[in-house]
DNA sequence: TAGGGATATGACCATGTGGTCACATAGCTT
DNA sequence: AAGCTATGTGACCACATGGTCATATCCCTA
């Protein structure tokens, strides 16, 4: 956690820090990651800068506790809602909201994207402590549902489609992020709509000729 | 490439910078793995290294071209057969060869891993330069050729479902590497052969209740 | 045994890192 | 205006990095 003195800063001087910060983990990992860059960036001299944080560590977990609230919260909504759709629905809104994120948010995206290649372990696990495997449990629990309800059939194997889900949603978003990338990029709505549905297509319906 | 120096060398001597390279490359990624380190772990002096190598680029290209070359070697037998086999056994295939190989060389396995998670362009790009985008385009083959024999549904759109293959692979890939990793874990043939065949009948089948 | 070309070596260089600290400055209180 | 506390600052530290180079060592030929 910041120092007090950090929280003390008039909110301009701290929201450049924070993007400055962004920037530099959301391009880098966290050992290459400098904070001689984020101080250049922030125009903030080293020795302020820890004044504001006791550590490298204590910044980025600080940055990535950030994004991961503005996507909690940005999710929270249509989780909420999500209880009355069916499976296919419930997850179609899942990929949507995640795409729509990533545009809205670029920053945070790219900056979840490197996290997922974190191999500084140290960093990771202070990152993870809490509230991660979320997702995972996620789509359990929304598969089970789903199964109980008839809507998908009970041959499937929940773990295996779990992993298929999250590997197929990481891969989205990566797909997405390289699209848009930092750049403001105006997509067409039809595309990424039917882009989502060929997906779910194959996975509801399979890809194997019933025809013959 | 490296020197003529280098292959001057007795094997051992060869081998072992080799595989502290490896070593070394497979646990920290291009900038972040250190040539001090692959010195010491290899017993010779900074001043030999750049007898052999011109850079710390000409090694990472060189042990990564190594990399690929076994691949490539260890699926080329399979590739041959899988012309007679239909869609699904050769999917099936790939994904058995697979998680053979990431077994069998999990050393190469993770510097695959590790480059997939590349941040630096320039050694990047460096390493594709040939022989990179093989996967999608295989991928894609495969389907086509799966379509006009009407293995598979002609609706199932094809970039889609390669980009599904691809993010499957990859992620059973990094599964089955976070399995046995470096150590020798015998793993129970079953599971893995129940597990695969799992993830292929969701593919196959779909996850929809067909049965009302 | 003398000489010479190839190879081995580690001190050294410039640069960058995360982190510290003595000091300067500002702003509030008495 | 004096004093005091909270904040700003950049030179500085020890360390690690990729890369160089003068020198020492080796081995083969004459």
């Amino acid at each position: 956690m910041p120092q007090d003195t950090f929280f003390n800063l008039p909110e301009d001087k701290r929201n450049l820090i924070i993007s400055s910060a962004v920037d530099e983990f959301s391009k880098a990992g966290y050992n290459t990651a400098s904070i001689n860059q984020i101080c250049k960036k922030s125009n903030i001299a080293k020795g302020s800068f820890y004044q504001y944080f006791k550590d490298k560590l204590d910044l980025y977990v600080y940055i990535m506790t950030l994004a991961i609230k503005e996507k909690v919260n940005f999710f929270s909504t249509a989780i909420e809602e999500s209880h009355n759709l069916t499976f296919i629905e419930q997850f179609r809104l899942l990929f949507l909201k995640g795409i729509e994120f990533a545009k809205k948010h670029p920053q945070y995206a790219a900056l979840g994207e490197q996290f997922s290649k974190e191999n500084d372990e140290s960093a990771k696990s202070a990152v993870i402590k809490e509230g991660d495997k979320q997702s995972e449990v996620l789509f359990i629990q929304m598969i089970e549902n789903a199964k109980t309800k008839g809507e998908i059939d009970s041959s499937v194997d929940s773990l295996a489609l779990s992993m298929l889900l999250q590997s197929l949603t990481g891969a989205v978003n990566k797909y997405m992020l390289n699209k848009f990338g930092n750049i403001g990029y105006e997509y067409n709505e039809d595309d990424v709509n039917n882009f989502v549905d060929s997906l779910l297509h194959i996975l509801f319906n399979g890809i194997r000729n019933n025809s013959n």
